[in-house]
DNA sequence: ATTAGAATTCAACGATAGATGAAATACCAG
DNA sequence: CTGGTATTTCATCTATCGTTGAATTCTAAT
């Protein structure tokens, strides 16, 4: 109703910004479809044109909205500068530290939203995945059937973060940190460094490696 | 182009199931949002029309397409009856079975889509866990901490089903279900009866109860 | 003061979506 | 043969979306 003048806003915050901020959070809890530009442009209290003023497609804005303050990669490869022992438990760590410290949260939500809402959206994450992050800790392993391992930990941990933070399951949603970590860390640990179990053959079970 | 003429398909197959099938198809590749009324209708061979006479609405028609042969509560309840022992491998083995029947893949893969996808959607597969299958699990568990062990082992299911299905990733879609049971049933089967540690106290890891 | 340019809004286009009501066709009971 | 009824398509309405180009206002440099 109240129709804003044009032009500049005088000493006003920096719009991009805010901008980006709105989209960030937007694209978190919609997705990439369901998050409409005019929405983004209320929530960021500005006009739809602006959005496409500052980002030029919807495409380039979620791009920009995504940029991560770290490198996925870049995590796993300092969690294992301390040794393969105990690395399931300062993995989760340092993902629950990147989760609550902000940066990570909005990204990565839009990114689950987003790859599993299409088969497109799926093979873009596929891709990222399989180069950015699976690739790069299968090279830090044993060869030891890395690939699988990898492809592991991503299921525990995807499977995670789905359900304690996308569709904030109460049973995990309540329990403390130190609780999951002290549940799962061991499971991480077991995919990473533990006996995988030949189908057919055997091997003793859950020994670690 | 060719434009069918109007009236009755003479001897056609029965059509309401034909747009129910195509509407499965649709909504598990491209998610509720994604899955338009007409294009169901095309895949049907019929007029988008139609699908409103036969179902009403967008949602009703996704409800009718959600009907599970089975119910994901009964699953878990059969394979229990075998004693807690191995019961982790049984549910892999039962859920790749039910997926490979293919009954079950269309309904999971649109409810998986369908609820990443939006708060929303989030909101309706909180409410459907909690009430069909997690109460259900616990209440066939031993007490102690009996919903975390519950969310731990959905938590675990729904990032294979997510990683080895919606995303296809290789690592994951390409290992045989037999690889991945030997990999997996032990940390499910910790989830469900192993020694969860407590965060602060200690208590050895990892011995089966 | 004037002007150049950046920031912002306005108004509208074209595409696509879900939905609706009426018209046409085929089948079946009498 | 006649009439009713279920099946199917057609044409259309309304809403919303991404996008675009012009108009307006502010700021800063000349």
């Amino acid at each position: 109703m109240t129709s804003r003048p044009r032009g500049p806003r005088p000493g006003g915050p920096d719009t991009r910004t805010a901008i980006l901020a709105a989209s960030r959070e937007e694209f978190a809890t919609r997705g990439y479809d369901g998050a409409t530009i005019r929405g983004i442009a209320v929530a960021a209290g500005v006009d739809p044109a602006l959005v496409h003023h500052y980002f030029g497609t919807k495409e380039k804005l979620f791009a920009a909205a995504l940029e991560l303050p770290f490198n996925p990669g870049d995590i796993f490869a300092r969690v294992l500068v301390g040794g393969i022992d105990g690395v399931g438990e300062r993995l989760l760590r340092a993902v629950f530290a990147a989760w609550q410290d902000g940066g990570a949260r909005a990204p990565v939500m839009a990114v689950i939203r987003t790859a599993t809402s299409s088969d497109k959206g799926a093979e873009m994450l596929r891709e990222f995945l399989d180069r950015n992050v699976l690739q790069r800790i299968a090279a830090e392993l044993a060869p030891d059937r890395a690939k699988l391992r990898a492809g592991l930990v991503a299921s525990q941990m995807a499977g995670l973060l789905m359900a304690r933070y996308v569709i904030s399951l109460p049973a995990l949603a309540m329990a403390s940190d130190e609780d999951i970590i002290a549940a799962v860390a061991p499971n991480l640990q077991h995919y990473l460094s533990g006996d995988l179990g030949r189908p057919v053959g055997s091997g003793d079970r859950r020994a670690t490696l």
